[in-house]
RNA sequence: GCCUCUGUAGCUCAGUUGGUAGAGCAGCGGACUGAAAAUCCGCGUGUCGUUGGUUCAACUCCGACCGGAGGCA
């Protein structure tokens, strides 16, 4: 068993576009580290242009994990990725390299730096298929009588379905099964960098021009092959289904591409909220544990 | 030069018989423990072109000026 708090880790985090994957690669080079991926959508096979993924270059530079290993016509989910997170972050370690954890899913990097347990808790299909077929009033009502002191929001349907299917299948209530997951100290001694791209309308220049790079790359054309594939929780990437009204012949392709940049300056934004609470927290409970860079990342230097 | 229309939020616009203004889109803030690039919650951000006048009170009525569109010359 390994003691308490001696594995390092590095953890990298940001908005889409911030500089992650170049800073990590770079800090890994200096450092001799490995980058272990905290992405959601990098996970899966192929969807290379759209989830922007590491180049070949950058590929070849460093060990990268946990990219374009699930297949997108599987279910996958953060508990899945955790433990494989985990035990890249340990192999790491144990070949005497730093674990550099680098990605922008908010509940991914959580997941693993705070060490969260999140056991088996298979679902019957036949339940949950009885349960989507409801409207989201009487689900609320049904998991008021299961936790009657649910944080839920009414009218949160995707979460009101996860509390209870997980009340069904383990008789416990979100509330008790988040402190269930706590029970296991972390193993890490990690610090965050946190990329902060301080200008907001620099942030969003600069999500615009690596759309249209994306397009230069060939996105329409990998977009249009994923059509084809029976996309499971890959299916909400960024990228394509932003696509689906131009092939439709809705929108101009110029249309599509607007909605595209848009949606990835919400989810931006988005993972702006996330980080910034994130790094209160750390600071909070380890003054210097998180460090923001704020502004372009080419010139903030190695943090820690 | 004359005539007509027009000027209200970042954009497109609404605004009833005068009581200092509201929709969509865009944007901003937040939440987040098994779909998380998902899902959900909250927030109008305004010199109503400018300037005089009438009025207790003007986005609203009147005048002038400025900008825009169109028409006649």
């Amino acid at each position: 068993m390994l003691e308490q708090n001696n594995i390092p880790l590095l953890v990298i985090a940001g908005p889409t576009a911030s500089g992650k994957t170049a800073l990590a690669v770079k800090l890994a080079l200096q450092r001799g580290g490995e980058v272990v991926s905290a992405d959601s959508m990098q996970v899966y096979r192929g969807m290379d242009i759209a989830t922007a993924k590491p180049s070949a270059e950058e590929l070849a530079a460093v060990p990268h994990h946990l990219i374009g290993f699930a297949d997108p016509g599987e279910r996958f989910s953060v508990a899945q990725y955790a433990p494989l997170a985990r035990a890249a972050i340990a192999d790491i370690h144990r070949r005497g390299k730093l674990p550099i954890l680098c990605g922008g899913t908010g509940l991914y990097l959580q997941a693993v730096t705070e060490h969260l347990v999140l056991p088996e808790a298979a679902c019957n299909p036949a339940y949950r298929a009885a349960l989507e077929a409801r409207d989201t009033p009487a689900l609320y009502q049904e998991l008021l009588t299961a936790d009657p002191h649910t944080k839920t929001n009414p009218n949160d349907r995707k979460r009101i379905l996860r509390a209870l299917e997980l009340y069904v299948s383990t008789g416990l209530t979100i509330a008790e099964q988040n402190e269930i997951s706590r029970r296991l100290p972390s193993p890490y001694a990690a610090r965050m960098i946190f990329l902060n791209p301080g200008d907001r309308q620099a942030l969003y220049q600069r999500i615009d021009a690596r759309v249209d790079e994306m397009f230069a790359r060939g996105l329409l054309e990998e977009a249009r092959q994923w059509r084809q594939t029976k996309a499971e929780t890959a299916a909400q990437a960024i990228g394509y289904k932003e696509l689906e009204p131009y092939f439709q012949g809705a929108r101009t392709l110029e249309e599509a591409a607007q909605g595209l940049k848009r949606a990835t300056r919400r989810y931006a934004k988005r993972q702006l909220s996330w980080f910034r609470r994130m790094a209160a927290e750390w600071n909070a409970r380890e003054p210097g544990s998180c460090r923001e860079l704020f502004g372009e990342p080419q010139s903030g230097e190695a943090a820690f």
